[in-house]
DNA sequence: CGTGTCTGTGCAATCGATTTCTCGACCTCG
DNA sequence: CGAGGTCGAGAAATCGATTGCACAGACACG
């Protein structure tokens, strides 16, 4: 490999002049400038960012960690984070933590020993531990789509509650009665404001909260197919007659339940479940939504942490975005 | 940041020592190791990797370039990598090159000055430029998906021509007489394999090739959905009663330029495309698709290159995966 | 008891860049 | 003509870990 010696011997100049030229911030003899110049294309130089690093204590990579990268929810959020920091002179690095907190300690760790200049995370768990590890270590960090009880640090959410109940209220004026909710894993803040919404909703509508038609499941299709079908399984005498579900494969994943075993939507059962799904156009019945402005999440997100980064001490800011039902097919009432 | 020799001074020796302790190779004193340990624990210490990486001049990091982060293809195939490369003791940071090689030549220099350990790549050009870089650079590379051109080095795909064939062939023996193809860019051999396969299946039949059935687009869903309302307008006379798409991105547009058309599949278009789509059960009609064993393709790449981590100079391996055609509505001649 | 071997620790060099400090050359002005 | 100031380049320290080399101490053996 050809360091900065070799350029500056090449060169006929010293390596702390070489050093002034890639970097342009002192003036140098436009001379010796070319020189280096000529010194470094000729030889392929290629600077070596870890030593670099090591001596500015500072890189210019991002460490994105996201809780499902087969979620499109997420995908579409990096493109939002990526657009900001590239232009911000940052690279972004995705990581998955697979809902998985072993993971997700994993990659800290690693962004930590990498001295990534930042990260944006969605916590796999409200263990506060990791996050708390970032901030301890002076790592500039954003949360995304969760919230972290007794943690002040910049935060971009959607309204969960607001949306799931825009959701649910739709279904109760569209005249269901029996509405049941596959909610999502009980400790994460989106799966209770969202499940706190579809109670609200009902409460609003003087209808009762039954337990009976509540699941909870993990965020994950397979997850919403068993819900749905135990919801089928144990109402058997009552089944519900429309469904919330808290996240967007936990719907495809109910709808695959309701298909599978022949049941009609939205005239048996209809649906309305929270997030976009791509491609919804496609799939019949077309699916109701409450759709979040994933591509925003991320750009928000981005632009908090580049702010972060320039001015370390600012008051952490909570942004909230909002949501907005898009009805379509599975949830009308239809006859 | 608390050092290695802040640990050495707590626990009273020296920083080699220190080193030792942490890594393990060496013999130490249980005592001092005893003492190291409970130092390294007091003081919250976390080893710099920029620093061991500077002086071991190499890392645990696998950059995974792909070409569009939104397409589950590639997300699926990211877990099989990754499952491979937590086991052998390796982190992935997956980059979104978006299918601009302007995007990707940045990353690429990312993972070269950042000295990453491996780089997997789905290249967005047959420019060689960008992956001799990293070749010259003795840089481990696995290409995925796509071969380029003119290069030796360890690669996986899948068998494009023989699945396009297939796709192909199925829709011939339904009894379509115009069979159109959504192709992808010209310069991707990905793409050129799978219009290579629909040619080759048409010429077995007896059939003509007809260049006004053919089109290309970007391998995105946009892409797709364009291209397909071009053949319907363009053939306004002799409209294809079949299309094979090239990917499933741009199956999915292709649809949904029928649907919104009012235009029966498969009725009046049949429709075949390559790789799986997500949920594809719930998209009515049902789609036929050539199926990619996408994780597969991820775990075997993986295995690619932590082999030559360990064997540098082994001959290069090329691995082509099977395709297999599965059968839904979307292409069924019914009547 | 002296010599040789072995084990485990510390010292100091090293990785490759950045940056502070120092110094020489040149310019300006009284 | 000399003092003071400016500018730009080189020498050397530095970031934080790893590791080759030297050496101290323990032990065995003749």
């Amino acid at each position: 490999m050809v360091t900065i010696y070799d350029v500056a011997r090449q060169a006929g100049v010293s390596a702390a002049t070489v050093s002034r030229v890639l970097n342009g911030h002192v003036r140098v003899d436009p001379a010796l400038a070319e020189r280096v110049t000529d010194a470094v294309e000729q030889l392929g130089y290629r600077r070596n960012a870890v030593a670099r690093n090591l001596r500015t204590s500072q890189t210019t990579l991002w460490a994105v960690i996201v809780s499902d990268v087969e979620n499109p929810f997420f995908t579409s959020m990096v493109r939002g984070i990526e657009d900001v920091a590239l232009s911000a002179g940052y690279s972004v690095v995705l990581c998955n933590s697979d809902e998985n907190p072993e993971k997700e300690s994993n990659y800290i760790a690693a962004a930590l020993a990498e001295r990534m200049a930042g990260v944006i995370i969605s916590p796999s768990s409200n263990r506060v531990d990791d996050v708390e590890l970032l901030l301890r270590a002076d790592c500039p960090v954003v949360v995304i789509d969760r919230e972290l009880s007794g943690q002040s640090t910049d935060t971009v959410l959607v309204d969960n509650e607001h949306g799931a109940e825009l959701g649910t209220a739709h279904l109760v004026e569209q005249g269901f009665r029996r509405i049941a909710c596959i909610g999502g894993p009980r400790w994460l803040s989106t799966a209770t404001q969202r499940l706190d919404g579809y109670g609200k909703a009902l409460r609003a509508a003087g209808r009762p909260v039954d337990p009976a038609l509540i699941r909870h499941a993990d965020f994950r299709e397979r997850g919403g197919y068993e819900a749905m079908a135990s919801l089928l399984d144990d109402n058997a005498d009552a089944p519900p007659d429309a469904v919330f579900a808290a996240n967007n494969l936990m719907t495809i994943g109910a709808m695959e339940c309701l298909v599978q075993r022949g049941i009609a939507v939205p005239s048996e059962v209809a649906i309305v479940g929270f997030d976009a799904i791509p491609w919804a156009d496609l799939i019949r019945p077309t699916l109701t939504t409450v759709a979040q402005p994933t591509y925003e999440v991320g750009r928000r997100a981005a632009q908090l942490l580049a702010k972060r980064l320039t001015s370390p001490d600012a008051e952490p800011t909570r942004v909230v975005l909002p949501t907005a039902l898009q009805v379509r097919a599975s949830s009308r009432r239809d006859g």
